[in-house]
DNA sequence: GCGGTAAAGCGAAACATTTCGCTTTACAAG
DNA sequence: CTTGTAAAGCGAAATGTTTCGCTTTACCGC
């Protein structure tokens, strides 16, 4: 039925090695390239990636696990990744395990058996365990945003420096007289809500100052939560002169809030939000936000998965930290 | 090396047949049930997708091709199918073509030299040319949102009744009072953007009315377009008392305009949005606005899918077109 | 205990490619 | 014209599964 690389030899007088060699890049005499590409022209042929696949042991393949693809965040980061794999004849089959520890687990094995060469990950799991069997059997793993400690020396990452933004944006807060200074972080549990809280803190303690615990949040990273909580703080700690909102979806719910309540942003209290995605652009006054080079993290994350897929023995799994951008708007007052 | 159903035949004593037959769900007795099964256990055995894939022509990979994935409409429809086809054993790989009918016509090609068994494709090419080379394959192709006259008959098509959404709107701003009601629509060029701006009309021509062509505007689908159009309105058009969104995007942009301008919504202006998504719950006042019925378009591109990959002879494609719900909120005054 | 029948089991061939270990070819230098 | 060498070409074996067309087994009712 199909064309395979059997009928090219036939048609064209060569041997299977040699049209096997042509596919893959290999040398082959001028006359017998042109000979060659007419046959394939002529056939149609493709060749059959069940067959590559069964003897190379590689699909081309990458596998992708996120919590949720429905997140602007997430979304951004993986189609910049799938971009730059596609355009190196890499696949991404995408697993959307819904910020559930046993779906994510699953994605994983189904991964496997689905022959993936390499595997992204942004993990729900905090201990990794979900990535052994993939860690067993030497498939590259790349985490993304959130680190394992378990899997340290194991698995390559691409992270932010969640403290260092965190740090950076409260410094500049308290630099412009601020003192009484909110922020809303993520759940407790999650990697880059610890970490961006501890560079909170560290702020602080430069200054010599100890944070108003009051004025300390834990949400969920949802748009619901950046609401309720900036219509608390205005509310129930007038005291509050600048809040620090630490990621996207938050960022939106509080600007919202703001807005519905008629408080005048940064006259009567000033943000600093996260993210520099699609709506922050639009909002007004210019939000100053944390910026996150979303393209970098994915240009790391391909490369490094090139990288460790073309290597003949395998390498020390890398972590790269990368740097986070203020990007100073009118949403901050100096008192 | 890696461990094959030869070794299960041989650690069992049975013959390759009976262990194929055993993996594909094919009935095998009791005890040597039990036996294959410890067996596999011990020996960590795993089948070889390849092998599978070279001897039945089928990977069990589906292929989605989409204008953007770093869009929530899209990524949650996409996020939704993709868990209805991995619970049945199917992968996901997703191209995102960056709304570029090249990129397009190269993601269809390079998904069917992975041998991907279906191909799910909310379309940027108008007139389809870019799914050919899949229907002279026989590869079941599902439209998704948007459908295209040329491919009738050859492929599937899930879409909801855009003009039909946009007339219920209409109409029920009409029924309002209303008659100065702008609409902004998106590209001149795309599908849904047509049918919508027809629903509009057909409401006009119901009440034996005209609608006020000054109010009919053109964007792109995004926040800024949104953004940018509510604000001519409001300066430019003061005759406006009510407007009709008709995407996600545009429906937020309109929403922060509004807000920025301290413009009070119903009491000056009225709105009706579109889609049911994160922020238009958010908002106030409670947005009345279209839904479109997002579970429902996964459940059936993944239905229509797995239907059509277990059929044994083709049959004809179906095209399904799913109903939208007017939301009533506090958005629209009467007049 | 026997015969009949449905279920279960079997081995070999086929799927399309890459790789191995050679042999052949081409071409330049002597 | 000969020789040496690098480049190109070659066929067979191997990859791990499913399918085909049978044969064997198990079990029921008599």
């Amino acid at each position: 039925m199909a064309v395979t690389i059997k009928d090219i030899a036939k048609k064209t007088g060569l041997g299977l090695a040699t049209i096997s060699k042509y596919i893959n890049g290999g040398n082959v005499r001028e006359n017998n390239r042109v000979l060659i590409e007419s046959a394939i022209d002529e056939l149609d042929f493709t060749v059959n990636a069940f067959a590559q696949g069964l003897k190379s042991n590689r699909s081309k393949t990458i596998g992708v696990v996120i919590p949720e693809l429905n997140n602007i965040f997430i979304a951004t980061i993986i189609s910049a990744v799938e971009e730059i794999l596609r355009q190196n004849g890499y696949s991404v089959i995408v697993c959307d395990c819904h910020t559930d520890e046993k779906l994510e687990c699953e994605a994983v094995q189904f991964l496997i058996h689905k022959m993936v060469d390499g595997i992204i990950n942004m993990s729900v799991c905090k201990d990794g365990k979900h990535l052994y069997p993939a860690v067993t059997k030497n498939i590259p793993v790349i985490l993304i945003d959130r680190t394992i400690p378990e899997l340290s020396g194991k698995v390559n990452a691409v992270l932010i420096d969640n403290a260092g933004a965190a740090e950076a944006a409260t410094t500049y807060l308290l630099n412009q007289g601020h003192r009484n200074i909110g922020i809303l972080v993520g759940p407790r549990d999650v990697y880059t809500s610890e970490r961006r809280l501890l560079g909170y803190r560290y702020a602080f303690d430069s200054f010599h100052l100890s944070p108003p615990e009051d004025l300390i949040v834990c949400s969920d990273y949802t748009v619901q939560g950046g609401y309720e909580c900036m219509r608390s703080w205005l509310s129930e700690h007038p005291e509050t002169t600048a809040t620090f909102i630490t990621n996207y979806e938050m960022t939106l719910g509080a600007m919202i809030a703001v807005n519905e309540l008629g408080i005048r942003v940064p006259d009567q209290v000033s943000v600093i939000g996260f993210d520099n995605l699609g709506l922050s652009q639009v909002i007004r006054p210019k939000l100053t936000i944390i910026e996150q080079p979303l393209e970098d993290i994915a240009k790391h994350t391909a490369g490094i998965m090139l990288d460790k897929l073309s290597e003949k023995s395998p390498s020390n799994p890398k972590t790269i930290t990368l740097g986070t951008t203020l990007l100073v708007g009118e949403s901050v007052k100096r008192i």
